[in-house]
DNA sequence: TCGCGCATGGTACAAATGTACTAGTACGGT
DNA sequence: ACCGTACTAGTACATTTGTACCATGCGCGA
């Protein structure tokens, strides 16, 4: 053997801003051979700091955060010098936020109700550079590229949409024509094979295109 | 002082499906002094199980499981000999859900970003008989309470338009006249105090008025 | 009996929405 | 250089939706 694994433990960052969920990861993957744990940060902020200090291999990183969320994070990650490979951590089990978040970078995906081994597995999966995505998610992932591709601009606007909101006051809102809006609300509407705005919302919601918050 | 703390812990139960929060919750609470944790199930059934055999003053009920919910599982409780004081946890802000659990007898809600402090407040609190709500929540409650008296009527037809029917339609599919359908609608939009039919959709799937499915 | 909410149907009018086009700019990939 | 896509803006017209009313009848509780 050439290789020892003590020789290079995987190091890890817990970014999450829920204290249970640091306490738990911390205790199930604190003492696991080949994992080093750098630190459990409890927003993006504070990871970057530490990023930027030390480096890390990995990082479990939630997308439900308030301030910088784990998608806006992505990008400055991806920004450092030795960028992380990041696995996404959430309650959700599937979400349009999945879906942005491997477009951003993201390598692997990680419910909380996970267990310790399949955890190990997937950090040092995509340590090696490989992705790690559960069947159920992959499957969905795929089903969400194929499918529904709003472009940005539709995206804002059928959120705005879907509040209530009338073309003249999305358009005021994004400094665009009411007419503009109207186009974009006709190609969302082919786009998701529905006959009106209100449809539209609600298959939307449905799918997990728009958040339920 | 008369009463020491350390005779009569208050005994705990967890119970909820995700490993990571049962090892978080244990390791922030388990060494915690005049709280005894009796165990940490992973579904309802584990729970029932446990609470059959020893008693248990005060349960951390994770609202969303696989199989038995932990709203299904609240009734349950209720009927043992001694039942417990629930408090729901979970990782959503508000939802159809929390109301719901309210009124099948939680005393007292906690979001997973809650400190360990906080915690244990919520614990002693429900555990003297008292609710602890975050005032978040609280006001939450009150109002879906007061909130959404929708006639049978209305509800149909809110179905409807939600799937993208015109009044025309609705008014056809019911035998009624279009004219009859926009008064409908227009009530549907005062009682949910929003402007228009689309928003109607979009805050009646999100509080659980009309199905996800 | 009276009032109230529910359900019904209607008129008249204003506003918003949807359809069917045309047409320009910009940007990225072949 | 060319193509495709996204984003933009507009016109013209039909349809739908929303607002403000009015009116009837039913059932139920005070």
């Amino acid at each position: 053997m050439d290789k020892k694994p003590t020789k290079a433990p995987i190091r890890l960052l817990i970014v999450d801003d829920h204290p249970v969920v640091r306490a738990g990861l911390s205790s199930m993957l604190g003492k696991q051979p080949g994992l080093k744990l750098v630190g459990a940060a409890a927003g993006a902020e504070e990871a970057l700091a530490l990023l930027e200090r030390c480096p890390v291999d990995v990082v479990l990183l939630d997308l439900r955060m308030p301030k910088m969320s784990g998608i806006e994070s992505l990008p400055a990650f991806r920004k450092l010098t030795s960028p992380p490979q990041v696995i996404i951590l959430t309650s959700f089990e599937f979400d349009e936020e999945i879906y942005r978040a491997v477009q951003a970078g993201a390598r692997g995906y990680l419910s909380k109700e996970t267990s310790r081994e399949e955890i190990v597995t997937a950090i040092a999966t995509v340590h090696a550079g490989r992705q790690y995505f559960p069947p159920a998610i992959a499957s969905r992932l795929t089903e969400r590229t194929h499918r529904s591709n709003l472009s940005p601009r539709e995206l804002e606007i059928l959120e705005m949409l879907s509040r209530g909101f009338t073309n003249k006051e999305i358009g005021r809102a994004f400094g665009i024509s009411r007419y503009t809006v109207r186009n974009h609300i006709n190609s969302i509407n082919h786009k998701l094979e529905v006959c009106d705005r209100t449809e539209a919302a609600s298959v939307a919601m449905k799918q997990g295109i728009i958040s339920l918050a």
